[in-house]
RNA sequence: GCUACAAGCCAGGCUAUCGAUCCUGUUAGCUUAGGCAAACAGGGUAGGAAAGUCCGGACAGCAAAGAGCAAUGCACCGGUGAAUAGCCGGGUCCUGCCGCUACUUAGGCAUCGGCAGGAACAGAAAGUGCCACAGAAAAUAACUGCCUGUUCUCUUCUUCGGAAAAGGACCGGUGAGGUUGAAAACGCAGGGUAAGAGCCUACGGCUGGUAAUGGUAACGUUAUUGGCGGGUAAACCUUGCAUGCUGAAAUGCCACGUAUAGUACCCUCGAAGGGCUGCUCGCCCAAGCUCGCCAAAAGCGGGCAGGGUACAGGGUAGGCAGAUUGAUCCCGAUAAGCAAUUAUCGGGACAGAUAAAUGAUAGCCCACGACAGAAUCCGGCUUACCGGCUUGUAGCGUUU
C-alpha cells in the first residue's frame, strides 16, 4: 500500500498550459466560498489527479495572507483525497483541479478543511455519472 | 535600581504526527547510454525590513560618423566607494541656548567664544513674473508730509516804500517722518542743507575687485579700493557639469513545429524605403543575378531573387543556461586614516521555487508572539513594527 498523504510534483498542476486550459474549457462548482474548476477525461491510458490553488490578489492585499490561505487548501487537499484518487484509477480517468477561494476574510483550517469535504464529494460524484 | 537618548543584536521555543522543495549517499529499476525516475537515510530551506521601487550599479540585448537645439538630472569643498541625491570630514549661512566685552535708558545686548540643531548651500547686479492680510506704499514710483520760489485772499504794523503771520493755488526740490507687516529702500551718531538724502565723515554690517598670506579646496585672515538696487530660482529662467534606449516576461542555446509559405499593391538607377537621439541640419545605407533579341552599348521583354506596406492565417509558450558563492556578509587580529573606509591574515555563514517549496494540525512552556513572504543580483535611502537583550552617555535615587 502506498503512501495516502503525499502532494508530489505530479499532483500538482504545474503548467500554465494546463491552468489555462481549465479556465477554458472547465466546469464550475461553488460551494461557499469556493469555486472549483475542473476537467475531467475518460479512458486515459495513465490516470491521474492534479490539483492547483489560487486566491484573488484584490480580496488579500498581502502577499502573506495569501500564501497562508494556499496552503490551507493545500493542506486539506491533500488530508482528503485519496477517496477521489482511487474512483479516478478505478475508472481510468483523469482530472484537473483548480480550486479558488473567493471569500473576503482569512479563514481558519476548519473552515477550509469542511469545505473542501463537500467539494470532494462532489467531484467523487460527477466521477461516477 | 529607575528614566531618557543613541548604537548594535534577536525576531517565541520545544515535542509528536503528516507533508513540500533542493543537495548528498545507498538500494533496486528503465534506457534511444545523454539520462529518467522510485524507495530509504542524512542535511539545508524566508527578512530586518524580503516592502516602497526613491537613488546608484552589475549583467544582458538593441543602437552608435557628427553638430546644434530641445529634454531630463545634478548644484559649497575634499575624501570614501563599482557608483549615487549614500556615508565621513571640513567650510559658509541661519536658528536656539549659555558665557563674556564694548555700549547701556541697568531691562538688556551688537561683536566675539562655546554647545546643540537645521540648510535642494550656483546665480536675484541678464530678463520676465509673483509677494495673501494689514499698510500711504511690496519696488516704477505715487499719496501724505517737509522746503525754496511765484501769485491770490485776509489780518496786524508802518517812516506809506513796504515788512511780518496765516490760509489757498501753481512751478520746482526731497525721499528724512507717515500707527502696518515676516520684510519698508544698510544701522547708528555727527556734520551738512532752504528742506533733505551715504551727500560727507567716524564706528559697525553686507558685498564685488586687487594684493599679501594660511589651506589640496570650499574658504579664512590682513591691507587697499569700489558699491550697498527688499524677498522669491521647491516660479519661469540663466550658468556649469552629466546623460543613447530597453529591462530577467532581458538574453543565449537545445528540442518540437513550420514555411526559401499565402494574397493584394508598390519599388529595384539616383526610386520606394531605412538609419543616425525627440526635432532640425547634414550625412550614411541601399538598388542584385540571369536569359533572349542586338556586332556592342543603350533600350525592350521574360524569369529568378531582394526590399517595403497592408491583409488573412499558422506555430511555439517544453527543457537547459542566465540563477543564486558574490564589488558578498559577519567575527577577531594587525596596519593606514580624525573618520567613512581600505589592505593583509585567520575563522565562520549564505533559501533557490517556476503557478511558484520554506508548511499544516495537536499538545506543553513562557516574556503570550508586531510589521510582514524571496522571484536576476548587489550597495544605499525611505516607510511599517509587539517585545526582549547588550553597550555607552545624561539625570535621579539607595548603600558604603
Amino acid at each position: 500500500m502506498s503512501k495516502q498523504f503525499t502532494l508530489g510534483k505530479t499532483e500538482r498542476l504545474k503548467s500554465r498550459k494546463s491552468i489555462e486550459q481549465i479556465f477554458a474549457v472547465g466546469k464550475k462548482l461553488v460551494t461557499g466560498s469556493f469555486r472549483v474548476l475542473y476537467v475531467l477525461n475518460s479512458d486515459v491510458l495513465t490516470p491521474s489527479l492534479a490539483f492547483g490553488a489560487g486566491v484573488s490578489s484584490k480580496h488579500f492585499k498581502k502577499a502573506v495572507d495569501r500564501n497562508r490561505v494556499k496552503r490551507l487548501m493545500r493542506e486539506a487537499w491533500r488530508l482528503q483525497k485519496s477517496d477521489l484518487e482511487e474512483m479516478i484509477r478505478s475508472q481510468k480517468q483523469s482530472m484537473h483541479v483548480f480550486c479558488i477561494y473567493t471569500g473576503k476574510a482569512l479563514p481558519d483550517y476548519k473552515e477550509v478543511f469542511e469545505k473542501l469535504t463537500d467539494v470532494i464529494s462532489k467531484l467523487v460524484k460527477v466521477c461516477v455519472k
